[in-house]
DNA sequence: TTTACTGCAAAATGTTTGCATAAGG
DNA sequence: CCTTATGCAAACATTTTGCAGTAAA
């Protein structure tokens, strides 16, 4: 889990570049405990919002917008339709599970090195490659014993 | 590019269940036609409707959805919201360029092989692995010079 | 002939926009 | 203060749904 001191919060938006509103502390205060779940607008607003009733979901919206834009947080990849946000951590891989529509984090150091050492050897054709993911689809086969979410 | 032979269509529609109705046929052999171009929807119903002016926006969503559930197409991975279709094909990764926005194959045999190899030691917690894609980011360096599309 | 599919139009969902007001630097 | 962000509500885009009619097997 990140840091939730609202005062870092604060730091991190002023760093990039943006005015440390109450409104974008909370959504990426909200985005950040929610690491994991890889919210829809929807949620991060359901997530702030007992605590924030005045801040609207439009607001939610151009927020995460914002913030990915500007790198402070990513869209995550869906197959589904509809955007998914999420803190940007370490290069992490996604399970997909086609029976329950979950995206899980696997984090696998080995994996990363792997793939890390294949495109430092490999030139992409013209492309300047910034960031790589493994994205898994599969099924929970022991729907009780699962990876931990978070 | 695949079959675009209508009895081949229809017969792979057969076998895999479906009856084999004029629409249907018409919009698998669209997306074959696209492959690579990771459609929408909508952008299937433009390519067959000039041929087809009778069939409805409506029922190309509810042939791709269908086709998708039976993997009979996929899903396509995207951040923007919207859901993409392509052809089944071989495992292939996606170049997802943030400048452009498209999505553009990637097909490395070497890197298959690499990750075929990774999840058949790797066991991955209560995980039937059904499939894998390595998405990578980043931006087109020379913007004549590209990786062709189909 | 029977069942499943299609077209249509309406509804539900998800996301963006414009503008007057409010707040941060 | 001046600029930028917010709230609100309306607009827009995308996808789903219900149902009567139609076509495939």
């Amino acid at each position: 889990m990140q840091n939730l001191n609202r005062n870092d919060l604060r730091q991190r938006l002023t760093e990039s570049g943006f005015k440390a509103t109450h409104q974008r502390i909370v959504v990426l205060e909200a985005v950040t405990e929610l690491h994991g779940h890889h919210p829809t607008a929807e949620e991060v607003y359901q997530k702030l919002n007992p605590a924030n009733p005045t801040i609207s979901l439009g607001t939610v919206y151009k927020t995460l917008d914002t913030f990915a834009e500007a790198e402070l947080i990513k869209r995550v990849l869906t197959e589904e339709g509809g955007k998914r946000y999420d803190t940007c951590t370490t290069t992490h891989s996604h399970i997909y599970c086609s029976n329950t529509r979950e995206i899980i984090d696997f984090e696998d150091p080995e994996l990363e090195n792997l793939l890390r050492d294949f495109f430092s050897k490999k030139q992409v054709n013209n492309f300047e490659i910034k960031s790589f993911a493994v994205q898994l689809t599969g099924k929970k086969v022991e729907p009780d014993k699962q990876i931990s979410i978070k």
